[in-house]
DNA sequence: CGTCTATTTGAATGTACTCAAAAGCGGTGG
DNA sequence: CCACCGCTTTTGAGTACATTCAAATAGACG
């Protein structure tokens, strides 16, 4: 059931009526990606809310000097999204792509802007989504301010073990902000505590 | 007009009935501030939502060297809070203090929960400003990831023009993320472009 | 004024980066 | 099944951006 995924994820936060439930279903498409394939890349206008349901997406930004720097990874059940670009409807600057083979579900904005209409607990649903989001991303922030490389990698092994097993060690140096090189010179030299 | 600021903010999103705009309204609490009072320190659960009328508020770490990193700066106009204190009503570790003397209006999380249920086009208004407040921290972010100081700190007047004037180079500097002797050293070296 | 804090300046240091090259690893095709 | 290719990881030497510590100067406030 392509949608368990999705609905489990609503239902943490509102209950929906059958008839609810259905208008909501309906405006989903779901796609596959190819590792590597791109979902946005810079220049693009985010047209769709993207949902995770499995494999293992991206987003970054490249830098002039032609270096990733990764915002976010979404495995199955993560929302993914240049959000920026979402509320605006101006091209983004942001990439986002498959680490591996991955299938997405798709709700257009012009639908979800129905959805809100018709259905309001929504606007709760992604109040609730962005605040966290929001929370997350400033607790990010102040790690980058404060702390040394080997504690942001810590921290990252803390809050996401499944991925850590996962990820290529680059992927991990770009998250938390450091060249993979040096990653790698941290991960040898040092025991993590 | 205290409530002038705050029902501009709301109009700029929603729009309320006589009525709910009366039971928004007194749901508030007024407060001054004097320059360099605590509103929030670290291991306080932030009960209220916070809207400034006047003055200027800072939001920020401290770090274990005992250095702070400024996560925000609010002027009028502006909300400020510890987010993930405020969601799961924990203690939480920032501080927020006034760098003028300042008035601000409070609303108690539990109004704010009834506030939602009486009038639900406050989910939509707050998640609008989370949506929007998300993709600063993204893009700050990213500045941080791939921008060397100097960049940041341009882009700091870019964005903040009004706040430069009036705050000393030590409170940006704790805000892009450098020392203050490297910021002073950084701004006698160069001209911004 | 005098005190407190912010800013400037300088020298020494450190964390992390750059560039380069070698080694490892996984997949693919012959 | 092995050989090769592309990509990741490791290692090393030199470098740079930013910090630390210290001291002098300048500003703001009572």
């Amino acid at each position: 059931m392509e949608y368990g995924l999705l609905l489990q994820n609503i239902a943490k936060h509102i209950r929906l009526s059958a008839d609810e439930e259905k208008y909501f279903l309906s405006g989903w498409q779901s796609k596959k990606l190819r590792r590597k394939q791109f979902l946005l890349q810079e220049g693009d206008v985010t047209k769709n809310a993207v949902f995770v349901v499995s494999g293992l997406l991206r987003m970054y930004s490249i830098d002039k000097n032609g270096f990733e720097h990764i915002l976010q990874f979404a495995p199955p059940g993560w929302w993914i999204g240049d959000i920026k670009s979402f509320i605006s409807q101006q091209p983004g600057s942001l990439y986002i792509d498959a680490l591996e083979d991955s299938g997405i579900l798709l709700m257009e904005k012009t639908y979800l802007d129905q959805l809100y209409k018709k259905v309001p607990s929504f606007e709760r649903f992604f109040r609730i989504l962005a605040e966290n989001a929001l929370g997350t991303y400033q607790q990010r922030l102040i790690d980058n301010l404060s702390l040394p490389a080997i504690e942001r990698y810590n921290n990252f092994c803390r809050l996401y073990p499944s991925l850590i097993e996962c990820l290529p060690q680059k992927q991990v140096a770009s998250y938390i902000g450091v060249t993979p090189e040096f990653l790698s010179k941290m991960l040898s030299g040092k025991q993590t505590s």
